[in-house]
DNA sequence: CTTGACCTTACAGCCCACTGTAGGGTTTAA
DNA sequence: TTAAACCCTACAGTGGGCTGTAAGGTCAAG
């Protein structure tokens, strides 16, 4: 498989592919004798590893830590429940953030209604 | 006030401020003859709105958007909620990835305990 | 044997929200 | 009067995650 299959197989683009072989989240591919990278399953595979991970709020430097040290042969699991955690963690506090200003918003609102034109807050 | 300490006050670098005022955050300040900008409360109380709108996940220019609608005199609700409507769905999804990623890792984790050394997942 | 789709490298550019630097002017205190 | 602390502009750099472009090589179909 080529990389054109392979970035259409995943969804992403041709340059996604080769940026993360850059960073070292994918190994470097065979080639052929043209220089074509070639392609497997495992490659797939890791690619929607790193997909999905993304798509879980990990960073690039994150998913290829947890795949180096799955690498080496050890469980990333400590490492990926650190990171997941403090992901969540971080969450969590912007849910309460936002969930305190909507109330404060909500407030505004009823009280703008009530009075016409009025600034919601901080009137600079 | 000179812009150190308004910086000083709020939290921020001087360089911060100064762009805030190019991106138009922030209106362009009195100057002394010197070329010194200067401030005065509704600044500083600018700025703090500005850091707490950051702070609940708003881009800069969401806030210039909201900052604009209440200097012409209109009340920016809508935006404000469109937007925080926006982040809370974002996060709420973020949420449940995590949640139902938490259950896949630690059900990977028992089976990996029991086993040993066993990949996660995606076993490239 | 040419056309077009694919591949290669190297490197520049983008968006965001700053951060830092160079090269200068101003103000205040010792 | 000089040194430190502050200010000015203009512009380059950072990090993250790509995206695009130039200039060229390869390969299969017609």
């Amino acid at each position: 498989m080529l990389i054109g299959q392979l970035a259409t197989r995943v969804g992403v683009r041709v340059q996604t592919v080769r940026f993360y072989e850059q960073l070292g989240l994918l190994p470097r591919p065979q080639r052929k004798e043209s220089g074509y990278r070639v392609y497997a399953e495992p490659d797939i595979r890791r690619m929607l590893f790193i997909r999905q991970a993304k798509s879980l709020g990990f960073s690039l430097q994150e998913i290829r830590g947890i795949l180096r040290t799955r690498q080496q042969g050890d469980c990333p699991c400590a490492e990926v429940i650190s990171i997941a955690r403090r992901h969540l963690r971080e969450l969590e506090q912007q849910i309460r953030h936002l969930s305190k200003f909507r109330q404060e918003l909500s407030r505004a609102v009823r009280k703008w209604k009530r009075s016409g034109k009025k600034r919601i807050s901080a009137d600079a």
